[in-house]
DNA sequence: CTCATCGCTAAAAACGATTGCAGATAACTT
DNA sequence: AAGTTATCTGCAATCGTTTTTAGCGATGAG
């Protein structure tokens, strides 16, 4: 156990605690060396919990996920824990696309945490309402709580991801395209099915509602909303799938029924993943630097938890790109199937709103 | 700010401190309702860190992994989290193959959590004398420290996963077997290893020295030991990767390379994914649950935790299964390509060593 | 020699809860 | 109604720090 006080320490030393505390605090102590020595003699550690009580501080940051095991969140997470340097240290919540333990969580991390990096379920929640209104500083990753928007977020520019794909489907010469998009109550999913629909009207490309697919992010979602379909009466000849495991549902389906990729069925995917270069075709995804985005949540956090409540809330939006590979045709004609994408250089670049 | 305290919901109420400390714990109070009152009245939570002063816990653990991006770490940190339930929440660390920031974090934990469940980066390692001798109970998953194999552990059967990984490629007809490996210094790296050597020698499989390469569980080192084998004056025929990052560096290589898998070469990955049914061919790997694995650990834990050290330390292992797709050959052409696996069942049994 | 200044120190008061103890109130007995 | 228990209560101590306050001895100026 780690029994030993610090009053031990003062004790054994001969001098009072405070003199011990202001010794670690840094100050200047006449016997600064003979207390060192007791504190490595009786291997003493500051009791943190104390210390935490006192300072009103914990030195814990909450990150707040759907699933940890979705790669995209599993960089959101590295890359906020990358910049929180040595100060603060992460605790770890899956929501689990569950809106009970999400209003549970949120509501347990009021006092446990200095502040939070929270990826909201739903645009219309209330859940941040558990919380006291200004006690807890947060931002926003990934998505945002609609009545809420007007708080710190580091989004991507979902709108533009929509926009890519929907306009690199056309220049491959559809004009059957379907979309296979989040939860509309989600803002990526609503953000990339607007920049989707409003780029083929502009492009003066008509597109059945039917092509338009709801769906909720998840693998087996994909896999039936594109069963869906492919069930109608006539097929759309190409794919835009709005995220990662959606998009593998949407491969599975496709393999399943015997339909190739490109030249039956073109696919775009959302997210990118180290092994979409080497599934049949390679896959073509808009991307984005999820790691980028955890590390300037954090950053933005660290900010508002220093300096207070002074600076204004800031929206950020990180840039989406085009990966082009096989599944959409055509380039992959052009394409040197030889080049290596490794090692890949990892350089996104952010801008504010 | 929760600067409401319970003094103040005392005050409120007219009665002591300690009436509404003891009503917030469940004893029969005289006055329960109108307190209940005052506390909502008030929005009064208490501080968890007060709290946690007295009763010296802190609610949570610490679980400690190497890569939180790699998936079969965030899916041991799921099944810990699920296995947690209410009362312990997640303390998350990387370590990123760094020993130094490993020492660091490990030195950290000493009071700042009720356990941890550690995956540690090296056999050898010394990382644990940092604890005070019995202060922090802990388990270590999927790796362990020598020194301290006595301790709770809950692996995988990695020695089988490397016996499968050998008899399924010799049966297939290959004799020049090649083995991209992890970490010597590491329990699955030597475990895997060890299974597949040994299983080679049993079934008098020449096995030449340059055949096994030690490598360090990155997409990067399993495409350098795979290069480093293609340039080999006698290439292999086959290869059992140890793990899932190597594999699909060992991919990017032969893919790079032009050569055609399973034809000029076969492979057999470790550790599964949802894209490896997917990918050109469907990857043939040995896989376990990890989920499992994580969710065990932190039974384990709490057992720990909550009996004391009345209960002996006890090494658990999950069993390792086969799942065969194509990248082995020939069994490609008995198999339905067209059956899907979504969606997945996930069963995995475990048993005690 | 006196008084202010400086650099440090110990003692005590927080931080916000829980808990042992002794006393007060309530609930039964007879 | 008085005596005996059984419940419930407030006081004060405690958890291990940090921080404020007041004070102490040495130094330097006047």
């Amino acid at each position: 156990m780690s029994n030993v006080t610090i009053s031990d320490v003062a004790k054994k030393v001969g001098v009072s605690e405070s003199t011990v505390s202001r010794f670690l605090s840094g100050f200047k102590v006449r016997n600064a060396d003979v207390i060192n020595q007791a504190i490595k003699d009786l291997d003493y550690r500051p009791n943190i919990v104390a210390r935490n009580l006192k300072s009103g501080k914990t030195g814990l940051i909450a990150v707040v996920v759907p699933d940890i095991t979705n790669p995209f969140f599993a960089s959101i997470v590295r890359g906020a824990e990358v910049a929180a340097g040595d100060e603060f240290m992460i605790q770890l919540i899956n929501t689990g696309d569950d809106l009970d333990k999400e209003s549970w969580a949120l509501r347990r991390m009021v006092g446990r945490v200095d502040g939070m990096i929270y990826v909201p379920l739903q645009e219309n929640s209330s859940a941040v309402d558990e919380l006291d209104n200004r006690s807890l500083p947060m931002v926003f990753v990934d998505r945002v709580i609609e009545k809420n928007k007007n708080l710190d977020s580091v989004l991507a520019d979902n709108f533009r991801g929509g926009e890519l794909a929907a306009r690199h489907l056309v220049e491959h010469g559809h004009s059957r395209i379907a979309h296979i998009g989040g939860p509309i109550s989600s803002t990526p999913g609503k953000a990339r099915a607007r920049g989707f629909v409003e780029t083929l009207r502009a492009l003066k490309v008509d597109l059945p509602s039917q092509f338009v697919v709801e769906s909720d992010f998840t693998t087996l979602g994909g896999y039936q909303a594109t069963m869906a379909l492919l069930a109608l009466k006539s097929r759309p000849t190409a794919l835009f799938v709005a995220n990662n495991l959606m998009t593998i549902g949407a491969l599975k389906a496709l393999k399943e029924k015997g339909i190739s990729v490109p030249q039956e069925m073109a696919i775009i995917g959302f997210d990118d993943h180290e092994l979409s270069d080497l599934v049949d075709p390679p896959l073509t995804v808009i991307s984005r630097d999820a790691h980028l985005q955890g590390a300037l949540a954090m950053q933005t956090l660290l900010e508002k938890i220093r300096g207070g409540n002074q600076f204004p809330p800031k929206q950020l939006k990180v840039d989406v790109n085009l990966v082009v590979r096989g599944s959409c045709g055509s380039t992959c004609r052009y394409r040197n199937s030889k080049t290596s994408e490794f090692p890949k250089t990892l350089s996104a670049s952010s801008r504010s709103k």
